[in-house]
RNA sequence: GGGCGGUUAGCUCAGUUGGUUAGAGCGCUGGUCUCACAUACCAGAGGUCGCAGGUUCGAAUCCUGUACUGCCCA
C-alpha cells in the first residue's frame, strides 16, 4: 500500500545515490548523439546554498533533465571557484580566532591554510547541488585554482602579454582600505548617500582675494595639485596661470584652465586631486600636475597629509573643516547627495588611490564581443539584457587584474633585482635567465574573474586540444544572473571568442533576483533570508524547485514566500496521489501498456490534451519560459487529469458501466500517467521517479533516462475535445445551480435537459455527466420548459433543476435577475457592434459571423431567461 | 544626469502578430471528512487593465505625453 502523503525524506537520497552510482549524469566524450552542455556558474568555494544558487541550478536542471531525455549527449559541468577576497577574508578570520594573522603566519603558510580550509570546508556546496537534485557530471568536477586551469590562466596571460593587451602601470585604480587590494570598477557597488557640499576659500597668491571652491571631499585637500575652472567663464577666466596658496598645507598651487569643468556647479571652481580622484587624474595628465598620495592603503592620511598624518580619512576630515572654519576659510556646508563606492566583498568605502597595478586592453576584446551578441551567435534572453551588455561593452574601460591578495593565480611574472629585468613565463623562473641572479614572481594574484573567464574552455582541458573540448565547446547554454553579466558573462565572450575563435556558449539566459514576499532583497542584516536547505527539508526538493519555476517568469523578480512553497507541495501531493488512484485501478487490470485506440470519450479528450501540454512543455523549456511549462502542467495534471478525466474513469475502472473497453480505458491512464509524470521529471525528479518505480510495465530501468514524450499529432482531437466540452459544461452548469441553490452536496438532484441537437452525446455519456453532477437522474424534455425549476443554459443545451421551497424560489429569481442585467449590457455592446457599418464593412468576416453567432446566443438566452424569470414571479405570487 | 524595465482582482503574476464576455495561483466567502488526496472537493464574490490624449470599425495590447516605482551606468 502507497502511503497516503508523499513523504519526500524516504526518497530523495535514495534516487539520487542510484542516478550516481548508475552513472546517468556522466557524458560521453564523443558520441553518435548530438551534444548538449551547460557549465556550471562556479559557487565560491566558500559558500553555501543561498536562494540564488538554487534558483540558478534548479533552472539549469530542468534544462539539462529534459535535454537528457530529449535525446541529447548532456554535459552539465559542475565546479567551484575560488573566489580570492572572499575566500582569504573567511580564512583570515578563521585563523583570528587561533589568534594569528595572515601577515603574521607568512604568504606560504597562509596559502597552505586555505587549501587545508578549502579541503575540509569546501564540499558543502557541492553536497547541498546534490540535495537539489543537480544532475551535475561530477566525474568532470572542476575548480579555478587546479593544475589544469591554473595552466590556462597563466597561457592566457602570457599570450595577452605577447600581444600587448596586458600591460603594467601607475594609475588610478578603486582600492579597498579593508581588503588592502586594487579592485577593478565593477567590483565596486555604487550608492547614494546624504553628503555636503564644502565650500572652501583658497587665498589667491599675490591678493587679497579667494577663490572658492566647492567640494565633497575636503581631507583630500592637501592632496590638492590645482585648481581648475573653466577658461570661458567670465568670473574667473583672468585668474587662469595664476596661482593661490593652498590652505593648512600653505603652499602655492597653479589655478588651470580646463573645458572639463561646470560653469553651473558649486562655485565654478574645482581643486585638482589627480592622486584620489578618477577626474582629477586625467585632468591632472592633461595639465602634467604631479600627483600626491594623502591616503594609505589603510585608509589613513600618510605623512603628506601633514598634521593629519595617522588619521582615519573620515577623522580627517572633520578635522580639515574645523580648521578651516577656525581659519575663516569655511565660507559655508550645504547638504549634498553624494555618491559613494564599496568594496562588493566587505562593503567598506573604498578610496581611489594611485598605484602600480596590471591591466588588460579591453576595447580590441570588446569589439568582436560586441559583434558576437549583435549577429546572435551569442543570444542573450530576455533580450532587454543584450541592451545592458551593448551600453558597457562600449564604454568599456581597461580592466585592473591584479589584487594585492595571496589566495588566487600568482602572476607569471619574474623580476631580478640584480639587473632589474623582468620576465613573463609560462614556467616557474628559478634563476635570472640574463645575470644568473635570484628571480622573485610578482607578489600579486590575478583578479578571480580572470580565471572564472576561461570558466567555459579551461574546464573543459583547454590548452590541449581534448575530446571533451571538441564535442562540448561551444557550449549550449549559459544560466546566470544578472548580477554577474558584466563580471563574467561578457569576459567570457571576450575571452573565448579570444582563445578559442568561437563563442562560449550560443544562449545566456538571464534570471531574476530571488527576493521575499514584500519583494525586499533577501540579506542577513534585514533578517528576511529564506535558507534553501531548511525550505528543502520541510516541504521536499520537488515542491522547492517546482516553486522555482512556477515563479520564473522571465524579466521579473521572484517574490518567494513560503506559501507558495506549500502550495507547490500541495501539487506534488495531488501527484502523488493521482498516481496513488492509478496504481489501484490498474490492479487486476489486462490492458496493453501502449494506448489503445479507445471509444471513450473521456480517454480521447486526454490523449488530446495530453499532446497539447505535452507540445507547450517543451515549447516552453526551449524558449526558456519555465513558468509557462510549469503551469501547464500544474493545470492539465490538476483541472483536466485529477478533476475531469480520473473522475469519469472511475465508474469504468470500477466495474459500474461495461459499456466501454476497460483494458483500452486502463491502457490510455497509464499512458498518460506515465508521459504526464516524464513532463513532469525534469521539473520533480525525485517524486516522479518513486512514482515511475511503482508502475506496472515500467519500460525504462529509470524514468530519468526514458524519452521525453514527442507529440503525436494523431491524438490530437478537436472533435472529442469540443464534445467533451458540452458534458463539461453541463456538469458545471448543474454544480452551479446546485451550488447558488444551496443544495447539500449530498443531496442527489434531478436533471431536465431540453431537447437539442446533443442527444446522441448525451445517451452515450448521461451516467458520467449524472455522476459527477450528483444527480439521481437525467430525463429530456420536450416542448413547454418544466415549472418551478431553476434554468441554466450552456450553448444551445437547457438544463433544468426542480425546486420546490418558496425560499429557493426566490433565490432563483434573484440569480436569474442578476443574470439578465449581466446580459443586458454583453447585448447592447453586441448590438451596437454588429449595426455599426464601419465594422460590418471593415472588420475581417470570421470576426464578424463570430461577433454575430454571439448576438445570437446571448439573445436566445435572454429570452428563456425572462421567461424563466417571469414563470418564477407567478409562483411567487400564487 | 544617461539608459533599461514595471504599473492588469486584496496579494503575486499570465495575457504571443490589436478581434474576449480580461485569466491563473494564493487569499477571501459559503457548503462538504463524497471509498486518491481536508496538503482535498464543490460553488461564489472580486478588475472602467496607473493617468491623459491619439491611431483604428475595434486598444490591456500600437503611438505620444505624464505620474509613480525598480534596476543599471555616470
Amino acid at each position: 500500500m502507497i502511503d497516503k502523503v508523499y513523504d519526500p525524506r524516504q526518497v530523495e537520497q535514495k534516487w539520487y545515490r542510484v542516478w550516481m552510482e548508475k552513472g546517468y549524469f556522466t557524458a560521453e566524450s564523443t558520441s553518435g548523439k548530438p551534444p548538449f552542455s551547460i557549465v556550471i556558474p562556479p559557487p565560491n568555494v566558500t559558500g553555501v546554498l543561498h536562494m540564488g544558487h538554487a534558483l540558478n541550478n534548479t533552472l539549469q536542471d530542468i534544462v539539462v533533465r529534459f535535454k537528457r531525455m530529449s535525446g541529447f549527449n548532456t554535459l552539465w559541468l559542475p565546479g567551484t571557484d575560488h573566489a580570492g577576497i572572499a575566500t582569504q577574508n573567511v580564512v583570515e578570520r578563521e585563523i583570528a580566532k587561533e589568534g594569528l594573522s595572515a601577515e603574521g603566519i607568512g604568504r606560504e603558510e597562509f596559502i597552505k591554510r586555505v587549501w587545508e580550509w578549502k579541503e575540509k570546508s569546501g564540499g558543502v556546496i557541492i553536497e547541498q547541488l546534490k540535495r537539489l537534485g543537480a544532475s551535475c557530471d561530477w566525474t568532470r568536477e572542476r575548480f579555478t585554482m587546479d593544475e589544469g586551469l591554473s595552466r590556462a590562466v597563466r597561457e592566457v596571460f602570457v599570450r595577452l602579454h605577447e600581444e600587448g593587451l596586458i600591460y603594467r602601470g601607475n594609475y588610478i585604480i578603486n582600492w579597498c582600505p579593508r581588503c588592502k587590494t586594487a579592485l577593478s570598477d565593477v567590483e565596486v557597488e555604487h550608492e547614494e548617500t546624504k553628503g555636503h557640499l564644502y565650500y572652501i576659500k583658497y587665498p589667491l597668491a599675490g591678493s587679497d582675494g579667494f577663490l572658492t571652491v566647492a567640494t565633497t571631499r575636503p581631507e583630500t585637500m592637501l592632496g590638492d595639485t590645482a585648481v581648475a575652472v573653466n577658461p570661458v567663464d567670465p568670473r574667473y577666466a583672468s585668474l587662469v596661470g595664476k596661482e593661490v596658496i593652498l590652505p593648512l598645507a600653505r603652499k602655492k598651487i597653479p589655478i588651470i584652465g580646463d573645458a572639463y569643468v561646470d560653469i553651473a556647479f558649486g562655485t565654478g571652481a574645482l581643486k585638482i586631486t589627480p592622486g584620489h580622484d578618477f577626474n582629477d587624474f586625467e585632468i591632472g595628465r592633461k595639465h602634467n600636475l604631479g600627483v600626491v598620495k594623502v591616503i594609505d592603503d589603510g585608509g589613513r592620511m600618510n605623512e603628506q597629509a601633514l598634521q593629519y598624518s595617522g588619521m582615519d580619512r573620515f577623522e580627517a576630515r572633520e578635522r580639515v573643516i574645523g580648521d578651516l572654519r577656525a581659519e575663516g576659510l569655511l565660507e559655508r556646508i550645504e547638504d549634498y547627495p553624494l555618491v559613494i563606492g564599496r568594496c562588493y566583498r566587505c562593503k567598506t568605502i573604498v578610496e581611489p588611490i594611485v598605484s602600480l597595478q596590471w591591466f588588460v586592453s579591453m576595447k580590441p576584446l570588446a569589439a568582436a564581443a560586441l559583434a558576437a551578441v549583435r549577429d546572435h551567435r551569442v543570444t542573450i534572453i530576455p533580450e532587454m539584457w543584450e541592451k545592458v551588455y551593448f551600453e558597457w561593452m562600449e564604454n568599456i574601460k581597461d580592466w585592473c587584474i591584479s589584487r594585492q591578495i595571496w589566495w588566487g593565480h600568482r602572476i607569471p611574472v619574474w623580476y631580478c633585482d640584480k639587473c632589474n629585468e623582468s620576465y613573463v613565463s609560462r614556467q616557474d623562473v628559478t634563476a635570472c635567465p640574463t645575470c644568473g641572479g635570484p628571480a622573485r614572481q610578482e607578489s600579486d594574484v590575478l583578479d578571480t574573474w580572470f580565471s572564472s573567464g576561461l570558466w567555459p574552455f579551461s574546464t573543459l582541458g583547454w590548452p590541449d586540444e581534448t575530446e571533451d573540448l571538441k564535442t562540448f565547446y561551444p557550449t549550449s547554454l549559459l544560466v546566470t544572473g544578472f548580477d554577474i553579466l558584466f563580471f563574467w558573462v561578457a569576459r567570457m565572450i571576450m575571452m573565448g571568442l579570444h582563445f578559442m575563435g568561437d563563442v562560449p556558449f550560443g544562449h545566456v539566459y538571464i534570471h531574476a533576483l530571488v527576493r521575499d514576499a514584500a519583494g525586499k532583497k533577501m540579506s542577513k542584516s534585514k533578517g528576511n533570508v529564506i535558507d534553501p536547505l531548511v525550505m528543502i527539508d520541510q516541504y521536499g526538493t520537488d515542491a522547492f524547485r517546482f516553486t522555482f519555476a512556477m515563479l520564473a517568469a522571465q524579466g521579473r523578480d521572484i517574490l518567494l514566500s513560503e506559501e507558495r512553497i506549500e502550495g507547490s507541495r500541495n501539487f506534488v501531493n495531488k501527484v502523488w496521489n493521482a498516481a496513488r488512484l492509478t496504481v489501484s485501478l490498474l490492479e487486476d487490470k489486462t490492458f496493453s501498456p501502449e494506448a489503445a485506440p479507445s471509444e471513450f470519450l473521456p480517454d480521447k479528450w486526454i490523449r488530446s490534451r495530453l499532446q497539447r501540454t505535452t507540445r507547450e512543455v517543451s515549447e516552453a523549456i526551449d524558449a526558456y519560459r519555465f513558468s509557462d511549462a510549469a503551469h501547464s502542467l500544474y493545470s492539465f495534471i490538476w483541472h483536466e487529469f485529477c478533476d475531469w478525466y480520473l473522475e469519469l474513469i472511475k465508474p469504468n475502472l470500477y466495474g459500474k458501466v461495461t459499456v466501454f473497453d476497460t483494458g483500452a480505458t486502463a491502457s490510455t491512464l497509464y499512458s498518460t500517467l506515465t508521459d504526464m509524470l516524464k513532463l513532469l521529471h525534469p521539473f520533480m525528479p525525485f517524486v516522479t521517479e518513486e512514482i515511475y518505480q511503482k508502475l506496472p510495465y515500467r519500460k525504462d530501468e529509470s524514468i530519468m533516462i526514458s524519452a521525453f514524450p514527442r507529440v503525436d499529432a494523431t491524438q490530437v482531437d478537436e472533435a472529442s475535445e469540443a464534445q467533451m466540452g458540452v458534458v463539461m459544461g453541463i456538469v458545471d452548469t448543474v454544480r452551479n445551480i446546485r451550488g447558488e441553490m444551496g443544495f447539500p452536496p449530498g443531496a442527489k438532484v434531478e436533471v431536465l435537459i431540453r431537447e437539442s441537437g446533443r442527444r446522441p452525446l448525451l445517451d452515450a455519456y448521461g451516467y458520467y455527466i449524472k455522476e459527477l453532477a450528483r444527480a439521481s437522474d437525467i430525463s429530456y424534455v420536450t416542448g413547454e420548459a418544466p415549472k418551478r425549476a431553476a434554468l441554466g443554459m450552456f450553448q444551445d443545451v437547457e438544463i433544468f433543476v426542480p425546486i420546490r421551497d418558496i425560499e429557493v424560489i426566490n433565490r432563483e429569481r434573484a440569480r436569474v435577475e442578476k443574470e439578465l442585467t449581466r446580459i443586458a449590457s454583453e447585448i447592447d455592446r453586441s448590438f451596437n457592434k454588429i449595426n455599426n457599418r464601419a465594422f460590418r464593412e471593415k472588420a475581417p468576416d470570421a470576426v464578424l459571423a463570430k461577433e454575430e453567432a454571439t448576438f445570437e446566443e446571448l439573445r436566445l438566452r435572454r429570452e428563456k431567461l425572462l421567461a424563466s424569470k417571469g414563470m418564477l414571479e407567478e409562483l411567487l405570487r400564487s
